[in-house]
DNA sequence: ATAATCAGGACCAAGTCAGTCCGGAAAGGC
DNA sequence: GCCTTTCCGGACTGACTTGGTCCTGATTAT
């Protein structure tokens, strides 16, 4: 089914809400009880997911009171190919790419090696040509999807 | 990860062993002990792989004594992605794409419906643009990409 | 008739993942 | 200085998916 893991889901929902707030208010930051209220992503599941995000550098984090999460870039510089990687870990289709130590058990497969590389590198390409930014207008209904959004949205690019 | 099954991966191999041996004997069909052997690939599993590729119509299948599988498209008309539709289903990368049923048990997430559509396409456009024969001519090694390789594949696609 | 071969299931073990929770450390507020 | 808030890093568990096997029946050549 080339599944994407759930977490993944919840990154994107959630870095764009981040974008959304971050965009209003640049100095504020959000916290992952905040997030979880405004997303509806159960609130520890949040938090596991700002922690992959956070050590990706995707956002920076604020501990203490009146801490928070924050992105470190807009929406349109973070591709989907980051966020995958910084909550799945390396895109790899399958354990017989290149950098893979569990590489080929059964011999007479592996006459295999290095076949799964080519589509590797078009998926991974594709994914680091759609932003999170690209996402966000997908997923807004197009009656909603008036001018100003799009100016907001290049502003923001800028 | 965005993993793909094992089971493709063997299909794939399959698939490329049955195209060779077409090419040379296009009248031979292959049973399954054969590809097993052929492959490395455990017998048991082999079967379940061909079974089907032969329900999604890129083998067909003789029944009984000196029967068989045979490709019914050569392998420069079967793409990666007509593989893992076979194998693993339809390409999803997320539950919350369109035709879902369990779509989006949570509510306030599902703004967020839509989104990964997008993905999804660039995705399944990447994979139904590679086929079978340029996986197998990357898995070969450089060395032996002698201009007769071309020879063959490019007569075969006639 | 018999042997070979595919068809279409059911079935089980193992690995993986989503989701939760806990103790600890940093940063403000009182 | 103490306490609250918030992030950090990990361990843990329950459920699901997947890989892999096997069995019974249908089909066809010898």
């Amino acid at each position: 089914m080339l599944r994407l893991s759930k977490l993944t889901d919840y990154a994107v929902v959630v870095l764009i809400r981040l974008g959304e707030v971050d965009r209003t208010a640049p100095d504020c930051v959000q916290t992952s009880p905040g997030l979880s209220a405004g997303t509806g992503v159960p609130e520890p599941t949040v938090a596991k997911v700002l922690k992959a995000l956070a050590s990706a550098s995707l956002v920076s984090s604020q501990r203490g009171a009146r801490g928070g999460y924050r992105l470190m870039r807009p929406l349109t510089e973070i591709t989907v190919a980051d966020v995958i990687i910084a909550v799945d870990g390396p895109i790899a289709l399958t354990a017989c790419v290149e950098g893979s130590t569990t590489c080929c058990d059964v011999s007479s497969v592996c006459a295999v090696k290095g076949r799964w590389d080519l589509v590797n590198d078009v998926i991974r390409e594709s994914l680091a040509s759609i932003t999170l930014a690209d996402m966000r207008l997908a997923s807004v209904p197009l009656a909603f999807r008036v001018p100003a959004e799009h100016a907001i949205l290049s502003s923001a690019a800028e």
